[in-house]
This record gives structure tokens, sequence and C-alpha cells, in this order.
DNA sequence: TTATTTTCAATCATAAACAATCATCTTCAT
DNA sequence: ATGAAGATGATTGTTTATGATTGAAAATAA
């Protein structure tokens, strides 16, 4: 059977119920488990199912917290570390621009009862300032559904209002030649535009993000100050040579 | 079973009956009472549920502010049919202005399925205008926390990036004399701004906001269509020799 | 209040599922 | 044929999920 054809099948049981087992999957078609194993892999990788644990689930493209949610509980203690960190660095007083996203989402708990007025674009992260009582400005733009973030040129234009002391953002990709990278252009505008408005600009990103690359590109590497966890020494000290890169240790 | 599978029948027993036992899951998904117990942590982590001694009840519906909650218990039924009523002036294509407030807020559900462009300051709206996947702008501007609208030069700067084909508004007071009228000056400033760019405007109140006055002005009544329930006839007799008013009863 | 029952969190051993690796087997161009 | 690239299935040690058990905490009854 080829690869193709149980993809497939696969993509059609799953049409038939939400979630199944990998085993299901092994007696459907007849190969063996490893072989499934890397199908849904793939298939994950294109964004057409969810692995689960023991199986896989049905992308579902109903809410906007869900694929948050799950995104966030992945990697949950490392990025409140990060954030924890990357809050600390933030002074009495201080105008910062917070990027959409869940990394720059976990700073907020540790924003509490500082005297700092801060600006963003994620709408999550407007009701948790809010609730808060957190000092805040919002972009304006159009609302991007899935990730809840503003964008286009209302955005844009409501940033270049500010200028700010700080900046933080959210990448998904590190990269020694092509820099910091996100999937959506206009987003990377967005965060491109908050570097440059602000004096010192943080990218807060777990180590999964090293050497990946998006398709848009926001600065190079040298515009930010990398906040980041446990980074292979290797991968630490090549980075280092041409920005600064912050390690927070668990 | 696997354990997507059992969060989401857990999720869904918890649609059909608001608060359950943890027991009724145990049977329901065929797991122990330790596994169930784990799963009632992780959603609630999540955020998908709330657990209670003895089970788990359904996450309450949208924050909204105390102050804005007690008052859209008040009328809740009257304001209900203004929304609706308001809604259906609404046409395919249209570039609507949604003001915050209870009583625009009241609209959204009305306008789902709608292929319309909305654009508001009110941060409650954002989230329930997301979720029905409603093409959204927001104005940008400085979050008034009690009330969770956007004011300021801010605001003003981003409506001013828009005009409309209808637009409707909130108010505190409707007077003769006064005309439209709401507490905040910066709030008023907006609401006049947005009546000012479009086509057509739309004053949703209900009775009890007639012969009132607030602090600021908005606009005078001729400028906007009001909609409202049953005012006495000789109240709307003098109303409607100035402006238009639109009475919709239950 | 005290006694009793229920529910809870924490821990443990077991079993299942996992990623990573390797050797084998294709396929296909040279 | 020969070698390179890709796919496959078995094997490895590791991680994760599970259900039973425990004593602590909370609800309920006396």
């Amino acid at each position: 059977m080829l690869t193709e054809e149980r993809h497939q099948l696969i993509l059609q049981l799953l049409q038939e119920k939400e979630v199944r087992k990998l085993q299901e999957f092994v007696e459907a078609t007849g190969s063996s488990e490893s072989t499934i194993r890397r199908d849904l892999s793939q298939l994950e990788e294109g964004k057409k199912l969810i692995r689960v644990h023991g199986g896989a689930s049905l992308v579902k493209q109903k809410r906007l917290e869900p694929s948050m949610t799950e995104k966030s509980l992945q990697y949950a203690e490392e990025k409140k570390h990060i954030a924890e960190y990357a809050a600390s660095l933030i002074r009495k007083g201080d105008c910062i621009y917070l990027d959409a996203g869940t990394t720059t989402l976990e700073m907020i708990p540790f924003l509490e009862g500082k005297e700092i007025t801060v600006v963003t674009n994620g709408m999550t992260h407007v009701d948790a300032l809010g609730e808060r009582g957190i000092q805040t400005f919002v972009t304006g733009g159009f609302l991007k559904a899935n990730t809840r973030a503003l964008i286009g040129q209302g955005a844009l234009h409501g940033l270049r209002q500010y200028s700010f002391d700080k900046s933080f953002i959210g990448v998904n990709g590190i990269h020694l030649d092509f820099g910091f990278t996100t999937p959506d252009p206009e987003e990377a505008l967005i965060k491109r535009t908050a570097i440059n408005q602000s004096q010192e600009s943080f990218v807060i990103a777990d180590q999964s993000k090293f050497n990946e690359t998006a398709f848009a590109q926001i600065a190079e590497l040298n515009k930010a100050v990398i906040i980041t966890n446990c980074v292979e020494e290797e991968v630490l000290h090549s980075y280092s040579k041409i920005t600064r890169v912050k390690e927070v240790r668990a």
C-alpha cells in the first residue's frame, strides 16, 4: 500500500470518527505501528490532524482557545519561567509593547501591581491586563480570528502612535541566516514596527524555535535580545556571536 | 478509550447538564476514578470547566462587568427585542459601527451568519464577534477598565480611518433640549465621531433613558434614529417631531 | 461540637505508547 | 549490475497514562 493511499485512508477514517486509536489505523492499513506513527507525524506536520497520545484526532476549527490552549500546555513550566524573567526586566513607569501570542501572555500574571503602561495587539492580553488593573492601550486593527491578534494597516497605524521603553515579541523561528520569522507577513510587519519603536526589544522563545524558519521575516537577530531556556551549549554559543541571548534556567 | 475522547465526552456531558458528579463521568467513560480526576484537573487547567467538590461544573459564560451584568438583567427581554430589530436593519455587505455597551452587545447573536464588517471599540464585543466568525475591526485606544470600552485619542484616531453604512450607539440620556448624552466626555466624543462618519445612525435605548440627561452631549436628537420599546404615547409623540423614533413592540 | 462518610491529592507499580535507531528491502537512475 | 534515496518493520530504552492504595481534607450526620 502506498504512502499516499494510507494517508487518505487515515484521514477518511478520522472523518467518520473524530478520534481514533493508532491500532485502528494499523488494522485498517495492514501496516506496522512504526509506519503509522510516521504517517501521523507527517499528517500532523501538514496540519491535517492532531496527534494525541494513543492515536490521532481531527483538527477542529471550532474555537480560538483550543489551539492556543493545547500549545500553551506543552511547555507550560518552561514558558512560565521565561515569562517571569522577562517580566522582571520591566521597571516602574515603563511603557511596554506586549506582542500577541501565548509566550507574552504568560508574562501578564507577573505584571500585576507594577505601575506600567502596556500597549498590545492581542485581544486575549487585553482581557488579562484589564482584569489586573494594568493601564492598557490597544493598537486597533483587524481581528485575526484564530489567534485573536489585531493586524493590518489599522494595527500598524495605531502602533505608530506610540513609542516604547521595551517591547516583548513572540516569534516562530530563530535562525542564524534568516533572523526572526513568523508565518503571517502581516503579523511580521507589526512585530517589526514594534521593535523599531522600542528602546530595547526582547524576543521570547523556547528552545523549539531555534534553527527554525517561518515564512515572513520580522527582523535581523541583532535587533532584539533573545530570552530563552536551556539552549544546547553549542547553539547558544553560535547565536551569542550575533546577538544577546539570555538563558533562563529552571 | 483515549484521553482525548474522554475529555470530549466529559465536556459534552457538561453541555447537557451544567453540573455533574465525578461518578457520572466514571460510569460514562468506564475509566477509573483516578483517571477522571486527572482529566478534570487538566480540563480545568485549560479553562474548559471548573472543578467543584464531588464533580465539575461548566465554565461560566462571558465575563461581564458586574455593573454590566446587573444592568443587563434589568430589562433583559425588552433589550433583546430591540436588539433583534436593530440587527434586522443590517444588510448583506454593510459596514457597521457597534458602540461599546450592553445594548449593542445584545445585537451580536443576531448578526451571526450575516456577511458584514463590524468596527467596534467594545472589548466584550470583540470576543463575541470573533467567536461568531464576523469580520471585525477594532478602533484601538485606551482600555477603560470598568466598561471594557476603548476611549481616548487613540480610539478616536482609529475610528477616523473608517466610514460606515450604519452605526449603532448606546446612550444614557435622551432629552428634547440636551439631545443624546452619556456620562463620560471621552466616550461622548467617540460616539459623536462614529455618528458623523456614518450614513445612518441608530441610538438604541430602552424607555428608562427618555427625558434623562447625563454629563456629556453626544449629538442632537436629529442626528440619529431612536430604536426603543414601548414609549408612552405622549413621549413618543413629542420626540417624533424632532427625530425619527422606531418603537419595537414585544 | 464529634463521629462518619465521602471526596480528594499524592504516590506507586504496571502497562501502554512513544521517539529514535537500525537493518532490510524497494525503486530508479546511472 | 551498482549505488543512492526512500520506505518499511523490528527493536531499543524512555516517557506517559492508568488504576489501586493511602492518609488528608471536606462534607454530612448525629
